[in-house]
DNA sequence: TTGAATTTTCAGAAATTACTGAAAATTCAA
DNA sequence: TTGAATTTTCAGTAATTTCTGAAAATTCAA
């Protein structure tokens, strides 16, 4: 089963960017795959068109359907599992975000809300907890922005994408998705 | 030389999350220990206190100065050269997410576009083509917002902060900085 | 039930990444 | 200049992570 050059190259370059979205090389490929692939791919197909083992595969999905990035379909007649991402690409970027913020933010808060109570005891400690708390601030600030927009539904989102990128743009459409008014808006 | 808990436990966090933003443990660990500790640290005391090789010391300086995240100072009638962060939180953030830019989107937004301009050869070519476009349009979106917010100063971004994080109230604050007007501004 | 098909687990091997000590290179005061 | 202080480099080693094959577990049609 060969794979056309596109996709060798799309699978290959996110396979070497997985690492900084979580995963290792194996799991960026194979998610890779699936996103590009026109049809849901059993493990065993994976396994031949990536050349790793059936058992790397197996490990492979089960990392990414606990980050629930996998939806799964069966075929009549065919006891195999085929496993394809979300049909929108917009609803994959929500998850990864949810998901990196509870693995990733979320613990980082509560680590830096916990240091923060605790009576510092030294001149060093009393700095260290000033330094700590700007941190909780912004971690906090930026965090919760990128809730909301990971709350908006894939739908909307794509209305925003259409408007343009601008943050400006951006702000406006959220004026419009919470019923809010502007003078300008043509301006956008 | 002794580190208060507070800067131990926030450094051994910061060493276990730093593999996310692309530097391995003790790099990170170096990293938290020079945001939070109240002066300037030298080569020899970073080492020391994070009971690491002096050498390695060298080696994650010099990366962390390939990310611009690092500030140098002298002492009169001291040849060791001394590091700190900048003072600025905020200036960190936004230099790391200028780096990850350059290191990790714009190439992958690269790819995309070679790809997608390459005539696709097979149905699954086609296929494949259709989803690197979603991708980029969706890789490309975020990115120009995250670009545009990154290049606001660290002095904007902090009223920003101050005025809380909503998406809707990021949208209102932006107006302001490019001089837009809108009704219902107190709502904010 | 049974057993063939399929998936998962896991101990060990392979590959990769991080770290160290020693030596080389650089810097700069005298 | 010289040479002591300091920093950097790098080959080898250590630690960690990833991957595999074999075996165990699970699933389900007959």
């Amino acid at each position: 089963m060969k794979l056309s050059t596109k996709i060798e190259t799309f699978v290959a370059h996110f396979g070497e960017m997985g690492s900084r979205w979580g995963f290792n090389r194996t799991v960026g490929q194979m998610y890779a795959l699936l996103m590009i692939y026109s049809r849901p791919l059993n493990a065993d197909e994976i396994s031949e068109m990536l050349s790793i083992s059936r058992s790397n595969v197996s490990m492979g999905l089960k990392e990414l359907q606990s980050w629930r990035l996998l939806k799964l379909t069966h075929y009549p007649g065919d006891r195999k599992e085929y496993y394809k991402t979300p049909d929108d690409i917009i609803e994959v970027a929500r998850i990864v975000l949810e998901e990196r913020h509870k693995r990733e933010v979320a613990p980082t808060l509560t680590m830096l809300r916990d240091e923060i109570m605790r009576e510092p005891v030294s001149e060093e400690g009393k700095y260290a907890q000033q330094r700590m708390t700007e941190i909780y601030e912004l971690i906090d600030t930026v965090s919760k922005a990128v809730d909301e927009l990971a709350a908006l539904s894939p739908n909307d989102l794509r209305k925003m994408m259409k408007m343009g990128s601008s943050v400006a743009s951006l702000f406006a459409f959220k004026d419009k998705l919470v019923g809010g008014k502007r003078d300008k808006a043509e301006e956008y």
